[in-house]
DNA sequence: CGATTATCGATTGTCGACAATCGCCAAGCA
DNA sequence: TGCTTGGCGATTGTCGACAATCGATAATCG
């Protein structure tokens, strides 16, 4: 029996993190430390760490002396994203195939498991939590701790990539035929098959990303 | 013409990553924030941010309402360290591959050019910034500032692995030889190659260290 | 005597006050 | 007008004080 004993300082980086992942707060907006610290109820100094967290995790920039804001969003950011991710995942899907027994096995076929069942649901918030769980998954199989350590930062900000560009642009990919490669070539246990097989799935998401995201621009020129 | 404008915290965790990263604070070392600040003569919250990135960097590590200590270095540590760099540098000579034009050319043989002069010489000290001159200017020609950003703070824990293994077991490999195979996999142009070359040189890094660390460890046993 | 509880010193957790710095705009000047 | 300068409001940079928490040890109790 445990009860929750985070620091204010990790309790505001998780709310904020939520806010702007969950685009409550848009990019480009400026962040205050005193105003949050009225909002947050707590003192500047717990905010200003919590804001320093996000900005490692590249959520939020800081200009000296002038203030916190938002980071924008632009194809750049999601082409570093994705290839970061790329590189990251693909260390640890090789590393998964290699280590692979019975628990991990089960555990990689629970997370694809989900996302075919979060496949029919409506809920599109509940199928953007299962493909990026079926990320986290594989990285954290790979027991790695640094990796996961890594992997944890980036993977928020792809959950920010994508919540924004499924608010613009509402999402149609087939998860279970997108992710069933991957899993399989994790299985057969080769290392080369498993990094490229995430890699690529890597490479077309950001394909779709970078259409919807041109798209976008389109429209609103 | 520009005048030093870091601010305090980030002067404070540089000096404090020189410390560790020289040796003069070892692996297990306790660190407070006190003695600190009247060593630093600066502020306790002052110090406190500059510790708090040099855990993200991976340097330390903080128990909630003990204090903070210097990591510890261990074989795992060593895995995940150089297994990581892979990854990240992988993906920058891929970059760099596929990227390069005169310029990149001429940055990447001056890099390498210094490293055959530091081979020649006797001070240690230049030889291991060469070194890892010579990796950082790789993954910073690739064009991505988030992989940059990322390998920073790895290439930090590296130079720390580097200098402690070469303060405990003087290196002899030969650094021409050994990095000229990156070099020309990244001017063939082919990513895939680049990519090979500068991983199996980790994996070789690795397998190195390690062999070191069982044999000053059989030693002190 | 063993186990539990109270106490203590040390250290971090949190906070608000004051100083330093920035961008901006208006005033002054050539 | 065009440029520099000075002042102003806003915001962060820095700091030390006080509270909360921890680990170890002493005190207490059955």
């Amino acid at each position: 029996m445990k009860i929750d004993k985070l620091s204010f300082v990790d309790r505001a980086a998780a709310q904020l993190r939520i806010e702007i992942l969950h685009g409550r707060l848009l990019p480009g907006a400026r962040l205050t430390e005193i105003d949050l610290s009225e909002q947050l109820g707590t003192g500047r100094g717990t905010v200003r760490a919590a804001l320093s967290a996000l900005e490692t995790e590249d959520l939020i920039v800081k200009q000296p002396y002038s203030g916190w804001s938002v980071r924008d969003i632009s194809e750049k950011e999601l082409w570093e994203t994705y290839t970061l991710r790329g590189a990251l995942e693909g260390l640890g899907a090789r590393l998964v195939a290699v280590g692979k027994n019975k628990e991990i096995e089960s555990k990689l076929k629970a997370a694809f498991a989900r996302l075919q069942q979060a496949e029919a649901s409506e809920d599109s918030g509940e199928r953007v939590d299962a493909d990026l769980g079926f990320h986290r998954t594989i990285v954290d199989l790979a027991g790695h701790a640094s990796l996961s350590r890594q992997y944890f930062g980036l993977s928020n900000k792809v959950e920010w990539l994508y919540r924004w560009s499924e608010s613009h642009w509402p999402s149609r990919i087939d998860l279970t035929s997108w992710h069933r490669p991957i899993v399989e070539a994790i299985l057969s246990g080769d290392p080369n098959v498993a990094e490229k097989a995430i890699r690529e799935h890597g490479e077309s998401s950001l394909a779709d990303d970078l259409r919807d995201f041109a798209e976008l621009r389109r429209r609103s020129a």
